[in-house]
DNA sequence: TAGCTGTATTATCTTATCTAGTACACTTAT
DNA sequence: ATAAGTGTACTAGATAAGATAATACAGCTA
C-alpha cells in the first residue's frame, strides 16, 4: 500500500505524505476512510512512530486528513478536491519549467512533442494493465 | 553578476553552480573567460571561501569550468555545449512532469495552453527589454 | 620576493531528519 | 470498570548536510 525508498534524498515523512495523497487522488482511499494508525504504519514500514506522526500532522494541516483522539485518522478530502489542488500545483510547475525551456531556446514544437509522446505512452500502458 | 538568496532552501553552493551555468548559457561568460577567484567571490558574496571552492569543484567535475593552480578558474564549456546538456535535462524534467499531469488527468490541450501562454509572454517581455 | 592563485585539512556550529523512550488523554470493546 | 487501542506531546540523542573558521601548502606571475 505504501512504499518507502530509504535511499532517496527525499525525507521519509515527505514520501509518506506524497504516497497517501496519491492513494486519495487515485481513488484507493475515499473520504472518511480510516488510515492505518500511527503505531501500526510505523511497524509495517519499520520506521519510528514519530515520523508517521509528523507526516499525519502535515496532512492534517493541509486538510487531506483529519484525526480524532482515541479514534484514529481519516481521509478528509475528496478525490475531486485534492485532484484539483494538485492539478493546480502541477500546472504552476509546468509554467516555471516552460520559462526555463524558452530561455534555453527549446522550440515550442519540441516541448509539445515530448508531452505528446508521454501522453501516448501512458495511454498504451493503461491498456496493458 | 551573481546573486544569492540566503533564505532559500537550496544550498548556497548549488545556487552558485546554477548561477554560473546561467551566465555561460546566456553568453555573458565565454569559453576561457576567467572567473572570479575563490577568495574574491567569497568576499563579494560575504560567504566562506570553502563554499565557493565546493561550487567550483563541482563545476569542474561537470566540465563547465577548469582550474589551474596559481592561475585561476576559467570557463571550459562553450555556450552551445552547455546549452545542449541543459536542454536535455529540462526535457527529462518535462517528461517526468508530463507523466504526473497525465496521471492527474490534466487534458493535453490544457498542458499545451500553459506552454503556449508562457512562450508568448516571454516573447513579449523580450521586446520590452 | 611578494602577492596573487587553487587546493587540502581540521575543527566547530547549525539545522533537518530520524530514532528512542515515556507520558497523557480519549475512545471502544469486553 | 478495565484493557487495549487510538492521537498527541515532550525530551533526549544520533546522524548527516551545509556552512563557517583558521591554517597550510603548492604553483604562477609581476
Amino acid at each position: 500500500m505504501i512504499l518507502i525508498d530509504y535511499k532517496s534524498r527525499k525525507p521519509i515523512y515527505e514520501q509518506i505524505i506524497d504516497n497517501i495523497k496519491h492513494l486519495v487522488v487515485s481513488g484507493v482511499l475515499q473520504r472518511d476512510d480510516q488510515l492505518p494508525s500511527v503505531r501500526q504504519l510505523a511497524q509495517e514500514l519499520a520506521i519510528n512512530p514519530n515520523t508517521i506522526q509528523k507526516a499525519y500532522a502535515e496532512l492534517e494541516r493541509q486538510g487531506v486528513i483529519y484525526s480524532l483522539k482515541g479514534r484514529g485518522s481519516f481521509v478528509g478530502s475528496s478525490l475531486q478536491e485534492l485532484r484539483t489542488v494538485q492539478q493546480k500545483e502541477l500546472l504552476e510547475q509546468l509554467a516555471a519549467l516552460s520559462t526555463d525551456l524558452y530561455r534555453l531556446q527549446v522550440p515550442q514544437d519540441e516541448v509539445y512533442a515530448v508531452v505528446q509522446q508521454v501522453y501516448e505512452q501512458q495511454k498504451e500502458d493503461e491498456i496493458h494493465d
